[in-house]
DNA sequence: TATTGTTATACTCTATAACTATA
DNA sequence: TATAGTTATAGAGTATAACAATA
C-alpha cells in the first residue's frame, strides 16, 4: 500500500518533469521559429558560441558526423556559419559569421528571459530547487550488489 | 550584473531540467525496448489504460488520425489491441486485449520502480519538490498588461 | 454539412555505407 | 591503418489530402 502510494508519486513526478521540459521545449522552438530558424539550426547556432570542428558538434548533438554536414550546409546557406580550415587539415571548423553571432545572443537572450523557472519561481524557490535537480542528475554510482 | 546572474542561473535550471526530462525518456524507451515494443506503441498502450476512441488517443498524442490508424494497426499486430464499436457508429474504440492489459502493467510497474525520483530523492526531498514542481506547471495566468 | 476512421502519398529528420583527403 | 568531412541513399516517424460511412 505505501510501496504502491510510492509508485503513484513517482509517477506523478516523473511526468512534471516531462512536461516542464516539453514546455521549456515549446518555448525554445517558438523562439526560434520567431527568428525564422528550424529547432535544430538554432541549436547549433547556441552551441557554436566558440569555433567548433565538426566532429565536436556531433558530439555534442550526439548525432552522426553526415548530419552536422547537413547542418552546416543548411547554416552557411543562412549566412550564420562560415567553414575554416583547422590546423589539422582534415579538420573543418565551424565558425559563426557576425550575423550568426547576433543571432546566437538573440536567442540566448530570449531564452533566459522566457524560462519557466524566472516567470514562475522567486529567487528562494530556485535556490531550493538546484539541489533537488543536482540530487537528480548524479551519476549512476557503482550499482548495487541488488539493482539489476 | 545581478540580472546577468539572473539569466545565467535561468539558463541553467533550465538545462538540468532538460537534461532529467531526458533521462526519464531514455528510460522510459529502454524499457519498451526491453519488451521489443517501439516507443510510440508503448505509450499509446499506457494510455490506453481504459478503451477510448481513436480520436482521443490522437488528441492526447498531439497526432493526426491517419497516424492513430497506423498505430492501431501496428498494435493489433501484435494482440495487444483490439478495434470494438463505439456507440457513435462512425466511432471505433481501442481496448488493450488481455496481453496488452499485461504489457501495461510490467511497463506501469517498471517505469515506477526506475524512476529517477525514487532511486535519487529522499521522501522528504520529494515532499519538497512537488510544490516547486507545480509551480511551474501553473498555466499562464491572465497576463500582466506589461508582458508581450 | 461536419465528423470518424481509412488510404495513399509525401515530407522531415536522421542514420548507414562508401568515398576522399589527410594523418 | 585510422580519422574528418562528404555524398548518396534509405529508413522511421509523422503529416496532408481525398474518401467512405455515419451523424
Amino acid at each position: 500500500m505505501s510501496s504502491r502510494d510510492a509508485l503513484d508519486e513517482a509517477r506523478q513526478l516523473s511526468q512534471m518533469l516531462i512536461a516542464i521540459s516539453d514546455r521549456a521545449k515549446q518555448d525554445f522552438a517558438s523562439i526560434a521559429d520567431s527568428l525564422g530558424l528550424p529547432v535544430h539550426l538554432a541549436r547549433a547556432v547556441v552551441l557554436l558560441g566558440t569555433p567548433a570542428p565538426m566532429r565536436d558538434l556531433a558530439d555534442q548533438l550526439a548525432c552522426d558526423r553526415s548530419y552536422v554536414t547537413s547542418l552546416a550546409d543548411q547554416l552557411e546557406e543562412r549566412d550564420l556559419v562560415e567553414r575554416v580550415p583547422g590546423e589539422d587539415r582534415r579538420v573543418k571548423l565551424l565558425r559563426l559569421t557576425s550575423k550568426g553571432a547576433e543571432v546566437r545572443e538573440q536567442i540566448s537572450e530570449a531564452v533566459a528571459n522566457r524560462a519557466l523557472v524566472l516567470r514562475r519561481l522567486t529567487h528562494k524557490q530556485r535556490q531550493a530547487l538546484r539541489p533537488l535537480l543536482e540530487a537528480l542528475l548524479q551519476e549512476d554510482a557503482a550499482p548495487h550488489a541488488s539493482s539489476r
